[in-house]
DNA sequence: CGCCAGGCTTCTA
DNA sequence: TAGAAGCATGGC
């Protein structure tokens, strides 16, 4: 039962993706800058690009969008190549996993720009999804090049340039030199990109640790939000109360191939109250 | 007022 | 080298 995928005037449809909630995916805390509107679509910008979607019975609609730019880019965004049901009939040996996929079975893992998850990521340390969305927001109308419904996220250069005090509008508090810096980094070309892709994940992770602001967790969520390193995942409070309250500290075996999305499952599994139960 | 938020840096022993 | 304090800001 593969999805099909074809464009009615002007917009593209995928039609059977069972694997594939709008809100489970855009409002799980992995990207910040989607937004629900009144009639229940959802828009956001990605990549430059402004997008409005939504779901309608068995389809979803991507607004506006012809399939030559779903190919380019929202294919990809998307991670639609991925096959979610063999990822979870592939954990489901384990009972407990099974259960907590269930519940997550509409979350995808978005391949977002790098440097976008990078600087995101930086921001979300001790802090909280609302504040970390308003800064976000903040930033883009800031500096951000005007698009379709709002603008863009800001290149790395035009953060390169600017100073602690210079970032004081965004009120991001102590992370302003830590955004700074990760800025200057992936302006300069300093990052060893290949490595970041295919390395190792704990070298690739220490390569992003050379950032000031920058451990082990907001690493991982940049390796797997921003290179699709789905072997990588990230330990945030809820993970560590998730994991020693579930799985007594260690994720079952079946789930380390597919270590970055069982991750995901579990923190909107943990978030949404599972762990009260 | 206190505590916490998708943590990390810096100081201290 | 481990553990605690400090860190900006805002919601509750």
């Amino acid at each position: 039962m593969a999805a099909t995928v074809t464009e009615v005037n002007g917009s593209t449809i995928i039609t059977g993706e069972p694997y594939f909630e709008l809100a489970d995916t855009l409002d799980c805390g992995q990207a910040f800058r989607w937004s629900q509107n009144e009639d229940g679509s959802w828009s956001g910008i990605a990549g430059g690009r402004y997008l409005r979607l939504r779901k309608s019975g068995d389809s979803l609609i991507l607004d506006n969008t012809p399939l030559s730019e779903y190919e380019n880019f929202w294919k990809t965004y998307f991670d639609m190549d991925r096959d979610y049901g063999e990822v979870i009939t592939g954990i489901s040996s384990d009972p407990l996993l099974k259960r907590i996929a269930e519940a997550g079975k509409g979350i995808r893992i978005l391949r977002q720009e790098s440097w976008e998850a990078l600087c995101s990521f930086i921001i979300s340390q001790n802090n909280n999804i609302p504040r970390i969305k308003g800064i976000i927001a903040r930033l883009c109308e800031g500096y951000g090049e005007s698009c379709e419904g709002g603008f863009g996220f800001p290149s790395a250069e035009s953060i390169a340039a600017l100073s602690p005090e210079e970032l004081a509008p965004l009120r991001c508090g102590f992370r302003a030199r830590y955004i700074i810096d990760a800025a200057e980094r992936t302006a300069s070309g300093s990052y060893d990109t290949e490595l970041l892709l295919n390395g190792d994940i704990d070298s690739a992770r220490a390569e992003l640790e050379k950032t000031l602001g920058v451990g082990p967790k907001v690493a991982d969520c940049t390796l797997l939000f921003g290179y699709g390193r789905i072997d990588a995942f990230p330990r945030d409070v809820w993970i560590k109360r998730a994991m020693s309250t579930l799985f007594d500290g260690k994720l079952p075996e079946v789930a380390l191939p597919y270590a970055g999305i069982v991750q995901q499952y579990l923190f909107q599994f943990a978030r949404t109250g599972g762990l009260e139960l």
